[in-house]
DNA sequence: ATAAAAGTTGTTTTAAATAACAATCGCAGT
DNA sequence: ACTGCGATTGTTATTTAAAACAACTTTTAT
């Protein structure tokens, strides 16, 4: 999986969105229930994450799932 | 993987785009490049489609991916 | 009614997402 | 220096998305 752009865009905006919640990798993994590990390779764009794993993310974030495609 | 909502509602999204600008299964799959049964899979919510599947999507109808997520 | 187009479903293969756990790096702050 | 926290990276196993092709059903039009 090549690191392309909208990966990038997204992570960089899931990270942004945590920063604000102040909340850590950690956190915002367990709320979704899966690893740290996972979360740091989803927001430097490392995985062409799934809906439902954007969609987890969005909730445990509080927004509307079409804010993580913002900037 | 189970049809759910979110899967469901994009995929109804990505149908009403679609035949807005009066395109087939087949039309907007080839745009994609990939299969018309792909395409049907995804706008019936079968599959947990990834960002960059979306993406494709998206560049072909036009539309910006967030619009992928109103209803 | 029949032919063509549109859409659905099945199967197999391949690539990659996700899970789980560990180890390491970077940088506070003490 | 050391300790702890946040983040990153590596590896392995399992699951599943996506690709490719075929067969079938449904719809539309003639």
């Amino acid at each position: 999986m090549p690191q392309t752009k909208i990966l990038i865009e997204i992570g960089a905006r899931i990270k942004s969105i945590r920063k604000d919640k102040k909340l850590s990798q950690s956190d915002l993994a367990n709320l979704c229930d899966f690893e740290k590990a996972t979360m740091s390779r989803i927001e430097s764009g490392q995985t062409n994450v799934t809906i439902f794993t954007l969609f987890k993310i969005s909730n445990a974030l509080n927004v509307h799932i079409s804010e993580l495609f913002k900037n």
